[in-house]
DNA sequence: TTTCAACACGAAAACGGTTTCGCAAATGCT
DNA sequence: AGCATTTGCGAAACCGTTTTCGTGTTGAAA
């Protein structure tokens, strides 16, 4: 139960001051040798080693990144986690996570605590909540105290930073488009409601598909799910609505892979063949689409790199490597063909 | 690009001293309601919120907790950082995450880190790596400079700290026995090397349970893989291994839903029919064996509910709400029925 | 013998707060 | 009026480190 031992102890134990021993450590050319060497060995035997609170407050720099997310249990999520820690870790940042629970409080919660000297920037994706409701203060908040942050896959245009997303847009266009020339007359989409930003650029690259191929657009084979991502059984009694029909879809594209797993299961539960009978693409590469079967096709939403990319441009800003204005960069998505589609 | 105000700040402007500040924003009974209200008014308009690194460095508790686990895009894993994070949350704690990689030397670098004052205390999961070449000193260096820590899931008899583990052995013999009630005559069992203490205890479980029914034990039918959870190639092959033969097993227990969900789909090849002839149980209820088809009888491992009580146990250490001596916890280990047992 | 540079180190400020203690002025009490 | 007690505030120490700016000693050059 020793305690630490600090420079002050040091000192005191060799008789000499604190700048001395903090100068010896560092091996500054103002101290002899002689001194250096017994201010090092005290040192290594006692095990020191600097306060990081101190060296903190003082350098007034934390090198810690904070990450505000909205879940966590969630493969796209903890795949971009991976990614920021990963490059965090070889900028000598450490990582802090936040997780918003999709709720605009907690967000705002998360970020004012971040804020407060504990990070040196942030990394954040909004909840859905903040997306619905659209106020966006707590982010002048950051600007005006010039903490740095950067904004990833669920972003907003009203605010002013950089960003970086995938193409969102680009990758339900080529997905849709795909299933049109693979012969499907009658697309269904399963998307969130327009307020998520991600579902609704998906579903206007679904419409732009639509358009090009001279297919209408049908609102009544369009469904917005709003329940939370964690209760499955809502969800699947709102897709169910869509399937078990009389004449049912012949390609389904969801905007994200629960809804597509869950499609599938209720394809199957009403008999239909996929993807002979009925298509089916989903969005977000994860375990869910590699191990349903038959296997889902998807848009790779490549959460690793957008965690890195994300982490790059954060820590860049930090160290203010970068100066110039504020970037938008967008990954672009592809597809991943599996046993779903034709 | 307003600088953030300090106290000095405002005890400059106001005319009045640090201390008054101070105490006036605390509500110091010491200070007169007239100057209260006018160091508030004045750092309530300058959005003041004290540095948190100073108040860290004064009180000495950074009111965070490191967590070091194998891995975060990994169901199991992220449960539980979800759960530590709810508790932590609640008790006023931040959150910092490290990643092993199963890697030893990362580990030990990520304690040492974090041993360094920026934590109030660790949650810590074992390293494969770790786990195989037994070396456990960092773990004696946090004991020294009493730092306290916990240790979950993988966790380790001779390091001596208060650790949180589900029924291993328990589970698996359940779920063992459950296969033999159900007729099954030869059972596989597909685990880890046995230094990966929850794939020993697994095993253990197993075996007991052949004991019990009269059973032989049969290490042809038992395979350890020893590759990266991420390499699904290599594990596939391994796996194919047991299966494709000419008497292939009638039923398997894995010991994750990882092995299970590949015996599945190998099964499925193989042209076997799962349940009838073929029986798989896995272990850590998670996504893949909700979302297989037929869904996977799993092990339920409870991730969340460890994440929180290892919070939990922590967090009271560090508020030294428990004196007593170190203390394991077993979290019951439950089968989640689905379809791939009859 | 004086002068000056080099050497080796210490004092003190700084980071941004909290907290103990002391002290003057105002008030209460007799 | 004289004494004790509040009241209201400031000085200073403190958390642990870094860093700037002296300063005393030594040795060598003039």
């Amino acid at each position: 139960m020793k305690q630490k031992i600090t420079i002050k102890d040091i000192a005191k134990e060799l008789g000499v001051s604190t700048s001395t021993v903090s100068k010896a450590l560092k091996d500054s050319y103002e101290i002899s040798e002689s001194t250096k060497l017994k201010i090092k060995a005290f040192a290594d035997f006692y095990h020191f080693k600097p306060n990081s609170l101190a060296l903190k407050l003082r350098s007034q720099k934390t090198m810690v990144i904070g990450v505000v997310i909205p879940e966590i249990v969630h493969h796209f999520f903890s795949r971009v986690i991976s990614g920021i820690e990963q490059v965090a870790n070889k900028r000598g940042y450490n990582v802090m996570i936040c997780v918003s629970n999709e709720s605009y409080d907690k967000e705002l919660l998360n970020i004012e605590m971040l804020a407060n000297g504990s990070v040196d920037g942030i990394l954040i994706s909004l909840s859905k909540e903040t997306q619905k409701i659209k106020d966006f203060n707590h982010f002048n908040e950051l600007t005006e105290n010039s903490i740095p942050f950067v904004l990833f896959d669920r972003v907003e245009n009203e605010i002013n930073c950089d960003k970086i997303i995938i193409d969102d847009e680009g990758g339900a266009y080529k997905a849709t488009s795909y299933l049109i020339e693979k012969g499907a007359k009658k697309i269904a989409l399963i998307t969130t409601p327009d307020y998520v930003t991600v579902g609704e650029l998906r579903k206007k690259g679904y419409m732009r598909a639509l358009q090009k191929f001279g297919l209408d657009y049908n609102p009544s084979i369009v469904m917005a799910i709003d329940q939370n991502d964690d209760d499955h059984e809502a969800i699947y009694n709102q897709i169910k609505k869509l399937i078990f029909v009389k004449n049912p879809p012949d390609a389904i594209f969801a905007v994200n892979e629960l809804y597509a797993a869950l499609a599938l299961r209720i394809a199957k539960e009403r008999g239909l063949n996929v993807p002979n009978d009925l298509e089916i693409i989903g969005f977000t590469d994860g375990i869910i689409s590699e191990f349903s079967s038959p296997s889902l096709t998807t848009v790779a939403q490549h959460g690793a790199t957008m965690g890195k990319h994300a982490a790059e441009m954060l820590i860049n800003r930090i160290e203010k490597k970068i100066s110039e204005a504020f970037q938008t960069e967008i990954i672009s998505a592809n597809i991943m063909f599996r046993e779903s589609t034709k």
